[in-house]
DNA sequence: CTCATCTCAGGGCGACTGAGATAT
DNA sequence: CATATCTCAGTCTCCCTGAGATGA
């Protein structure tokens, strides 16, 4: 077991960036552990959404819309694919792609693990009231959508 | 250089588990950087605040007050310590443990740091107004606390 | 003996880099 | 030629476990 902080200096406890971070690590843990208890990962779930929301997919763009690396792609749709939730198959039109597609039962993995996340989100925001929550939704999702597009490719 | 992510799926956006963490990245990825153009990590700056605010203390202590694990703390100290930062010194009253004392050039640092470290607070927190920040770091603040005092040693 | 503390060795994972193979 | 994609190998940091040594 871990053991839990105790008393945390108060420059710590004002400071975003070592909150931002506690709130993450716990968060981390409650995803992986959960998913964990049902053989997933937090990246697959990434990746499952990714490809419901946007149809099949080559991997270059499935990295791009999840934020996950190159290399992290692969090796998860590895594991993916051994559990038939996806599967690989060569763009004939641009051989170098491989055209990731969601089967059936990636499809119910996928609300099989929306519904485990929303208990474990409700777990990690129990001391928030729901028009807290969403403050805090919208809040973070300015921060990230600020960096996101900050950090757009732009040509010089 | 790392690429951004490109139109993430509504799924991740809307899930405070995933904003938390990206937030938690993308602030890892600045104070990082920004404390090694100084020769410092993320958790030094953990160590001189916990050292400034409780005074000296022994390494068990710094952990809990930190949240950082026994291994780290004590190659963290390492590091410290040859920058002449603390100094370690056996508690003649129980000599298991050290006493980890904050030197002035510790205190220097610390401050230091803390000014950069309100730099990248800035940057980190750009496209909110100051009372959004505050309203942020509530919430962050209240989940934190939460979890801290949930996790907290019970006796069976 | 039990418990706390310090230390070292190392595992696991997430984030990332470099390089090679292949195709456009 | 340059560029884009997929893949593998490997690095680094953080988080954590296990175990040994010392001392209360």
């Amino acid at each position: 077991m871990h053991s839990a902080i105790e008393a945390p200096p108060a420059r710590l406890k004002g400071t975003p960036s070592w909150l931002v971070n506690q709130t993450a690590t716990h968060a981390s843990r409650l995803v992986t552990e959960g998913f964990a208890a049902v053989g997933a990962r937090r990246y697959h779930y990434s990746l499952l959404a990714a490809l419901s929301e946007f149809g099949p997919s080559s991997q270059a763009a499935l990295g791009r819309h999840t934020g996950i690396d190159r290399s992290d792609v692969v090796a998860m749709l590895n594991e993916l694919s051994e559990q038939q939730l996806v599967e690989r198959s060569v763009d004939p039109g641009n051989r170098r792609r491989n055209i990731v597609t969601l089967t059936d039962a990636g499809t119910a993995r996928l609300a099989e693990l929306d519904h485990l996340l929303a208990g474990i989100q409700d777990e990690l925001l129990a001391p928030l009231a729901p028009a807290e929550r969403e403050q805090l939704v919208t809040l973070l999702g300015r921060v990230v959508e600020h960096h996101r597009a900050g950090g757009l490719g732009s040509k010089p």
